[in-house]
DNA sequence: GATCTATTTAAACAAACGTTTGACTTTGTG
DNA sequence: CACAAAGTCAAACGTTTGTTTAAATAGATC
């Protein structure tokens, strides 16, 4: 990697190549699945040569785990982070918030950083693909993205719920909130039926407005 | 069709084929899903020859509907239909039961039916996969599967909720109790963290019992 | 400008795919 | 038994798949 601030070589040759390899591998991935994607189809939306994908990523399966990494990865950048929930806990247990607002709190922050921008709705797409249909490549979403997106949830939920409550039962109402909310990523028949054409922020908003308050209900009854 | 008693010719000749090809059909794109299950597959699977599924259904495409209309079959046999519901909901206007029992038995009834027979259970992955990844064959869900359930689930929602209820809120609530229950059919990442080995009847109990709770907390809030 | 490495390119590869063919076997009917 | 329809079977079809090859190009280094 040369420093030449002209532009163009700032990062290294390749770099540029990956970026876009991932980019389009994240969207076309997402909806149609790896099966549903061939190299064909890649370098053609990439406008690259066929072999390139087997030049930087060794081949189909190493361009899918590069863009889980990359998905993985720009989670961080969205949602709450565990020193985040943590921080709201501080704010519960010192009685500034209530346990409903906890919940709300996460619940929407979840919500909203789910729908909130094409790239990392597509991101949940393909997350959504993995637990309906578990590839090879999914005890690497599992370590790095479920455990600790589940420890934070945990954390909310031990806190709002009933000391003596069951490990199961925590894991139950968690595994509840996360079908809800992937639900909703793809709930095409729910738009149809509803007669939205498209999810503006308005109609996202409504629809976290009507979920939280009944989410409360589900988590701290 | 003969109506020898004997056995063996009792069905036209290629049925008992045509059955035992939908079946092991139904297992393998369950598990594997439309593209993840080659023809050779198939017939190895089923211990016929390649050529069988193409004389019997036309092709693959073919053989996938009619797993998808065995799966809308079977359906009504299993799981309560629009008639039970207002059987139920006679009993709730009538004040014999209240509208948690009736939200609760709604629950119940719809995991008891899925969770029940693995048949059913296959069924039901299947149907998570079109959710997921919708294919071509997807109309002919939504209309003859989708459509009815969804019926029936307003029919009890709209009892139980207050009559200014926005219809996008009950297919909110609605929307969102599917994702509950479909999480759980093929939920891995839970029931390996809880450590179920397998869902015996027990623990599939067990779940049902923690979350309808919550559930009505869900619905009537 | 020469040299070396990194990248891009077109072409070819074997394997797997769904489908089709034509011969063979089974079954029901007269 | 003879015939026709229904069903089964092995073999081959033409595509499409992911991958690999070797030559061509571009960029950095000296």
């Amino acid at each position: 990697m040369t420093t030449n601030p002209k532009g163009k070589t700032n990062k290294a040759r390749g770099e540029e190549t990956r970026e876009k390899l991932v980019e389009v591998g994240l969207k076309l991935f997402a909806m149609n699945g790896f099966n549903g994607v061939s190299m064909r189809n890649l370098a053609a939306e990439a406008e690259m040569n066929l072999a390139t994908v087997g030049y930087h990523f060794g081949g189909k399966q190493g361009l899918y785990e590069a863009v889980l990494r990359e998905i993985i990865r720009s989670r961080d950048e969205v949602m709450p982070g565990e020193e985040a929930v943590r921080e709201q806990l501080t704010y519960f247990e010192a009685g500034k918030i209530t346990k409903e607002d906890l919940v709300a709190w996460f619940f929407r922050s979840q919500m909203e950083g789910i729908l909130s921008e094409p790239t990392t709705l597509w991101g949940v797409m393909l997350i959504h693909r993995e637990m309906a249909d578990p590839s090879e490549s999914y005890p690497l979403l599992d370590d790095e993205f479920f455990a600790p997106a589940i420890e934070s949830m945990n954390l909310v939920f031990k806190a709002v719920m009933p000391e003596d409550t069951s490990f199961t039962e925590v894991m139950a109402v968690g595994t509840s909130l996360i079908g809800i909310v992937l639900k909703f990523v793809k709930a095409k028949a729910f738009i149809d039926r509803v007669g939205w054409d498209d999810m503006t922020p308005e109609r996202i908003e409504e629809l976290i407005e009507i979920l939280s308050r009944r989410v409360v209900a589900f988590v701290c009854c």
